[in-house]
DNA sequence: CGTAAGATTCACT
DNA sequence: GTGAATCTTACGA
């Protein structure tokens, strides 16, 4: 298959998103982040990018799901720092990529559980070991392997698109948007922090029908 | 220093 | 759907 190697005029990775674009709640950020290019810059030049299809919000109060509700320790110590920097942990044998929400001492952050793999396909199968689409970047550990994501990254400013940052997108209009329960976490069922782009196969998991 | 608990993924049934 | 792999972090002794 032919690497794509331009990308299309509304996918323009120099539309860097400032830092006010993260300093606000958590909830609105994740929202908003729908259709954004995840983008990242590997130490040999190439270019990786992804559009945005799911997210999920943690609050600084009031949410044990949270790693910072009961303070900060040197893994999360990121999220204490400004917003627009990474945070990057890892769980079980894989990692996971936040970007951090809100002024510092404010510990929220937004997880990016999936994207659409746009540019540099190739490379993110050789970094995933696998050609099925389907899962090259579903999933917020399978992501962060496409893309050679790890620790290294753990307080990166992405607002500086060095190694890691986000672009402008095409906006995800609202009815295109569904809400559900965040994935993989036993406390806080209640809320609906997960955001998912109904139109499209590249999710973690496809909320229901209607 | 030992132990338990995950914001997961994969192979299987 | 179920269960096991895998490994870092956090926390208490």
């Amino acid at each position: 298959m032919l690497e794509r190697s331009v990308l299309p005029e509304d996918m323009d990775v120099s539309r860097v998103l400032p830092r006010s674009a993260f300093d606000r709640d958590p909830t609105t950020v994740a929202r908003e982040l729908l259709g954004a290019l995840l983008c990242r810059r590997l130490p040999d030049g190439t270019l990786l990018v992804g559009r945005i299809t799911e997210t999920e919000a943690y609050l600084a109060n009031g949410d044990t799901a949270n790693h910072a509700h009961r303070g900060q320790t040197r893994r999360n110590r990121s999220m204490f720092g400004p917003p627009g920097h990474a945070y990057v942990y890892a769980i079980h044998a894989c990692h996971c990529l936040n970007v951090v929400t809100e002024p510092p001492g404010v510990a929220s952050a937004v997880l990016i559980r999936s994207i659409e793999p746009i540019s540099g396909l190739e490379t993110m199968r050789r970094l995933r070991r696998t050609h099925n689409l389907k899962v090259l970047t579903t999933g917020p550990g399978r992501l962060c392997m496409a893309l050679a994501i790890d620790r290294m990254l753990d307080g990166e400013d992405m607002t500086r698109a060095a190694r890691l940052w986000l672009a402008a997108g095409t906006p995800v209009p609202d009815r295109h948007v569904a809400c559900t329960p965040r994935i993989g976490v036993s406390s806080a069922q209640d809320l609906l922090l997960r955001f998912v782009d109904r139109t499209t196969p590249y999710v973690s998991r496809r909320p229901p029908a209607h």
